[in-house]
RNA sequence: GCGUCCGUAGCUCAGUUGGAUAGAGCGCCGGGCUUCGAACCCGUAGGUCGCAGGUUCAAUUCCUGCCGGGCGCACCA
């Protein structure tokens, strides 16, 4: 079921067709959209297509507006009143009936309601946090993680087929460092004295894991050459360090369809043949025993090693490997959640997908900006080579979950953000989180009201609609009309922060209607049918309450309870 | 230097593919609970939308050039 506005767009559009058809208008764009009206004086919605066309036509704008306005009328029983404003605005005035319309298809489908086709099941791999078992997560990899799995969440919602993927970085040089660093930590373990040497990961998990392993080898390895350790310390150094990543990714509510091994890819793929294919397509060249893909056909800065003198293949060849792989198993479009820092490297991976025949839109990278610490107002340092990095795992054992990614999912990918975990952690009024959690609760609390004075049996999504008629009661079902386009909109853009902004909104909105009228024209009232629709009104608002949370991954409580404490 | 992201209220941030008087939260100041959850609500103050040009009926939004900040510029991942 399209919102309201959709509806009208379609209108407003069959309305344009008829113009051309009657010979009033040219052509009818492409891009005909409403807008909602700020001020409700303005009407519900306002097109401004005879403003945008006006000029093209050589017509008065106001005269395109009247024309749209005798063809449009009312719209199927939509509008009640139709405006020509201003310079050329065409205001449209929505009638109560459509709104009670929404809320009862509301009732009916529950957190459905939020589901629309717009991506008409394209098929999507979304790849998402892709962090080096190399050590735990971080509060920059929480943020990714969030971003992914909240567009994963809304994707699907809005019609796209979704897969999730974690691509874990198995092979190459910085696991040869996580392999020497256990064993180091293996041999102090054993009563060796330690020196670390320059290349060597500092964390305490690194010991952590060498306990595990000590456990399970017991002095077996004490005494022999690298060549001898070196494998197994790897294999399980990387297993052991996949499942704290894993624990931690369940601990913060973020799931994947698949984990993908890049050692695991490359055997499977050959390598080899896939960079005999990259050379098919004309843009390599051998220099100095290296093979070099020529991405600066491509806009990028220099050009690439894909496979090193010593016949060994870079990190980019096996990337790009995955992604043509990737497009190869039938995804149509593939979306990457990346650090800032890996910025510069977007240009060659879509350089070699191009050579390899692939669009050159095939690949979406959202790059998610740094995350800054800061604890009360001070800037928290941090540095993941001084082993000072902030684990993911301490921040959600001290803020929680919910409050961690209500935070990172409001914010835009692309704008750096200051993350105060004094601020996540309170249980306060300043905390965005518990002020969207709360109005699910006090819902609730409505719905539980309602029940112990005589409404336990009522079935809302038979009630009399046409009683809710307080201007608050309309403007709250249209607030609730656009949750399936913002989300769509959300999806689209791949801008989780605008489902959080929207939800915030029509919070207040209800808590706002809730507090207006309290002393008179309350919920639950003397009028038994007045009661019911209002109670309808409700659980229409409770459904979209509870689906957006959903789709933040955060909890929607049906109670909460503050510490006495923690009371102003 | 080149590439890229950002610059909007004291602070943290929105601003619907260019639209009508630029918004929210926090903070400040002032109000509102005998009754459905005051973890809430209402109001006041606070802005040269970084600067300067340009495009247009219309620019916070698009283009160009500056200024300031983040990130990147590996045969490391």
């Amino acid at each position: 079921m399209l919102s309201i506005k959709r509806q009208l767009e379609r209108d407003l559009v069959a309305g344009m067709q008829q113009l051309v058809i009657d010979g009033v208008l040219q052509a009818v764009p492409s891009n005909v959209a409403l807008s909602y009206c700020k001020e409700v004086a303005h009407g519900d919605f306002a097109a401004t297509v005879a403003l945008q066309v006006a000029k093209l036509e050589k017509k008065n704008p106001r005269d395109i507006a009247l024309a749209l306005q005798r063809v449009i009328g009312n719209a199927n029983g939509l509008l009640s009143k139709t405006e020509i404003a201003g310079p050329g605005y065409l205001n449209l005035f929505v009638a109560n009936a459509p709104w009670h319309g929404v809320l009862r298809n509301a009732l009916l489908q529950g957190t459905d309601f939020l589901q629309s086709d717009c991506g008409a099941g394209e098929k999507v791999l979304l790849e998402y946090v892709s962090a080096n078992p190399t050590g735990p997560l971080h509060v920059a990899h929480g943020r990714g993680a969030v971003i992914g799995d909240v567009l994963a969440r809304l994707m699907h919602t809005a019609g796209y087929d979704v897969h999730r993927e974690y691509y874990i970085n198995d092979l190459g040089n910085q696991t040869d460092v996580m392999a020497r660093s256990v064993y180091l930590r293996y041999r102090e373990l054993l009563g060796h004295a330690f020196e670390a040497p320059e290349e060597f990961y500092p964390g305490e998990y690194v010991t952590d894991i060498a306990k595990t392993v000590l456990d399970e080898y017991g002095d077996r390895y004490e005494n022999e050459p690298e060549s001898i350790w070196l494998e197994p310390m790897r294999q399980r150094g990387l297993a052991l360090m996949m499942d704290r990543i894993r624990a931690d990714l369940a601990a913060f509510n973020v799931s994947f369809d698949a984990f993908m091994s890049e050692r695991e890819l490359t055997d499977a793929m050959d390598l080899p043949k896939f960079v005999e294919a990259l050379e098919a397509s004309g843009h390599i060249y051998v220099e100095d025993g290296k093979k070099w893909f020529r991405s600066t056909d491509f806009g990028d800065d220099k050009d690439r090693v894909v496979i090193r003198d010593d016949g060994r293949a870079t990190y980019f060849a096996a990337d790009l490997a995955y992604h043509h792989q990737k497009l190869q198993r039938g995804f149509h479009r593939l979306i990457d959640v990346w650090g800032a820092d890996h910025g510069g490297y977007v240009t060659r991976v879509r350089a070699g997908l191009v050579a390899l025949g692939h669009a050159d839109n095939a690949l979406d990278v959202i790059l998610v900006q740094m995350v800054s610490l800061v604890r009360g107002g001070e800037a928290v340092r941090m540095g993941k080579r001084l082993g000072t990095a902030v684990w993911l795992r301490d921040v959600i054992d001290e803020a929680g979950a919910d409050a961690t990614r209500y935070f990172f999912a409001m914010r835009r990918a692309e704008s750096q953000m200051e993350f105060d975990i004094e601020l996540a952690t309170k249980k306060s009024i300043d905390n965005p989180v518990y002020y969207a959690q709360m109005g699910h609760a006090r819902l609730c609390a409505i719905a539980r009201r309602a029940a112990s004075s005589g409404y336990e049996n009522v079935d809302l999504k038979t009630a009399d609609l046409s009683l809710l008629t307080l201007p608050e009661e309309i403007d709250l079902i249209r607030q609730m009309d656009k949750s399936k386009d913002v989300i769509a909109e959300a999806a689209a853009a791949h801008e989780t922060h605008l489902v959080v902004h929207y939800l915030q909104e029509m919070i207040a909105q209800f808590h706002s209607y809730y507090t207006k009228y309290k002393n008179t024209e309350r919920v639950i009232s003397d009028n038994r049918e007045t009661t019911i629709a209002r109670l309808a009104l409700c659980e229409g608002l409770r459904c979209i309450f509870a689906g957006l949370l959903e789709l933040l991954g955060v909890a929607a409580p049906t109670e909460m309870h503050l510490e006495e404490s923690d009371k102003p």
